[in-house]
DNA sequence: CGGAATCCGCAAAGATACTG
DNA sequence: CAGTATCTTTGCGGATTCCG
């Protein structure tokens, strides 16, 4: 094993750490055509509860990949935004999401061949 | 918002949750050149517990991605390797090491940046 | 509207010991 | 060597409440 091997995991598990977790990439792909407020991301991503997509939000903007930009009307208003940064990384996911696209049935496949192979009873 | 992107965005989730996890990519990426034992695997990967080797194998055995190879000798020898489906998902990964690499000090800047401006004092 | 603060359950992960 | 079994700990994520 070489050790670019090595260097492309560390980096790897490092950026997984970023979109890993269980929204971070709902929120990038819901913000690949523009800015959206909070209160339509929330709406679009089914299921995310508010402190979820706020913790979600802080997490990506902390990273450099998601921009925040408040209006001080009454009721406020919050947008967010892919930066430029943020804008690269939509590439590499849509590749893995072609991936997953067009193996999701092998895997579903194997799963279940998994399942009966290690339960035969 | 269209509809492939939402498509996109739960395939992905699937996905991120075959090689999201702690370990899994790093299985992925040793497993890159060929197959390894059990106890080559846990020496390469810096950190991690026999239960969590065991339990990361088991579940890309499941999805298709690795497979497993027993030789009844003693002791016992058992080899893993990346199947066919799983060396397909090694072109994908490695576009996002890239972009990891690429971009990682830019992250890094980012979040320094972030600290600095959410705790001024 | 867009959060922050708090509490809590559960599953993932770690540590340790034992086994074919 | 390559696991399994068991226990403990951690932390993600959900629900709820309050605020400017």
């Amino acid at each position: 094993m070489t050790k670019r091997f090595v260097d492309d995991c560390v980096a790897t598990r490092e950026i997984l750490s970023l979109i890993g977790d269980k929204w971070s990439v709902m929120v990038i792909v819901n913000l690949g055509d523009g800015a959206v407020r909070f209160s339509d991301l929330k709406r679009a991503i089914e299921g995310i509860s508010q402190r979820m997509l706020t913790l979600t939000l802080r997490g990506l903007e902390s990273d450099g990949l998601v921009s925040r930009t408040v209006f001080p009307t009454t009721p406020p208003r919050v947008d967010y935004a892919l930066t430029k940064l943020g804008r690269t990384l939509l590439d590499p996911v849509t590749e893995l999401a072609i991936w997953a696209q067009r193996h999701r049935p092998e895997i579903q496949r194997a799963r279940e061949a998994f399942q009966r192979a290690s339960a035969p009873k």
